[in-house]
DNA sequence: ATATTCACATACCGTCGGTATGTGAGGTTA
DNA sequence: TAACCTCACATACCGACGGTATGTGAATAT
């Protein structure tokens, strides 16, 4: 087979093996054995792909973040008003965001293992850029009040990440609603009434 | 020396040397050869306190949340008028969360050594429970609409979680001003205007 | 005075992440 | 096409880690 291919497939399967345990067991629980196992490959193999469990973490955690952030922006360019692209998308993200496996290594292990820091920079571009970028164009079309970006995004990032993380644990099924309904009366406070 | 004397002390250490190591270095990158050095007893006393590494932790990550809670409660019992209660305790628990030590045990690594649920069952119980006592509170008085509470306070509560990482990362020492207004205002369009 | 408890200390184990080195098929060059 | 080289792995091994089984001596009870 040729050697660039092979290259990529393995690759691919580690990342999708790791995946897959992370989201099941937890970061920490996870060993390198039984990745290397799931994924048919050795030991050997992942070391030559990656420079540590670390690593392929952060490889997982990119992959994640990139089809959350895809979802979104997706569920956004539905719309043309920008200020229903803005409630498409923090709605997007927190039905995307209820799925269990993607909680534990996007919200979870993700800034545990990475570091913050890290995993903030991640974050910012993949999914969170959708937010602020809609704050701003919906500030620029005088649909909210000029107000500092940056704070507000924060806000509202986490409010949603906390939101998702409980949703994901919630029995009931009327919290999606009531989350939603909540977060759209906190997002139409924004709105400058003039 | 008294026996229970003895015994309280030499947890009590523990507890502080693992909490000054774990803010430090994180819980991953600090190992319990570590910890009994720094505590200047044994693994043996330390197993004799704890079940397991992560037991320990769960015991410094108590005394950090009740702290952080008690911090909460006293600035808002400083004030009379429940709504300015609600507005101070969000406040004094920005300022308390900002201290990268506090951050990267309570919200970093808390959540991912103990598994979320856990965590946020001792976050209930110390710091996000005035939050929802102090809404309830509002609702009562009819300072705010009725509204479901819960979701709410988990929407409110992690924007201020959020908040916290991020103002401790910031250098700009407006930031802090900045995002304490900016969630006043989200505060202040929960009120009823009647 | 003797026995018992218990708060530790000591010694040890399996497993883990990580590394050094071997190997053989794919690709290149003469 | 044959010799050579590259590289995508496989194999074998290491130190360190969390955890456990057992020993010990001072404090306490009888």
């Amino acid at each position: 087979m040729d050697r660039v291919r092979q290259r990529l497939e393995t690759r691919r399967t580690l990342v999708t093996e790791a995946r897959t345990l992370f989201a099941r067991h937890g970061y920490a629980a996870v060993s390198l054995a039984q990745i290397v196992r799931a994924a048919a490959v050795t030991k050997g193999a992942l070391y030559h792909h990656f420079d540590s469990k670390a690593a392929l973490f952060h490889a997982v955690v990119g992959q994640v973040q990139r089809e959350v952030g895809e979802r979104v922006s997706a569920a956004a360019d539905a719309h043309d008003d920008p200020w229903e692209q803005l409630v498409a998308g923090c709605r997007a993200f927190l039905a995307v965001s209820r799925d269990p496996d993607i909680q534990r290594i996007m919200l979870v292990d993700g800034p545990a293992v990475l570091g913050w820091n890290e995993w903030r920079a991640m974050d910012e571009a993949s999914s969170a850029r959708h937010l602020s970028e809609a704050l701003v164009t919906l500030i620029e079309a005088g649909v909210i009040a000029r107000r500092p970006v940056e704070p507000l995004a924060r806000l509202l990032s986490g409010a949603m990440n906390e939101a998702a993380l409980w949703l994901a644990r919630s029995t009931d099924p009327g919290d999606l609603p009531a989350v939603t309904e909540e977060l759209s009366r906190l997002l139409e406070s924004l709105r400058d009434r003039r």
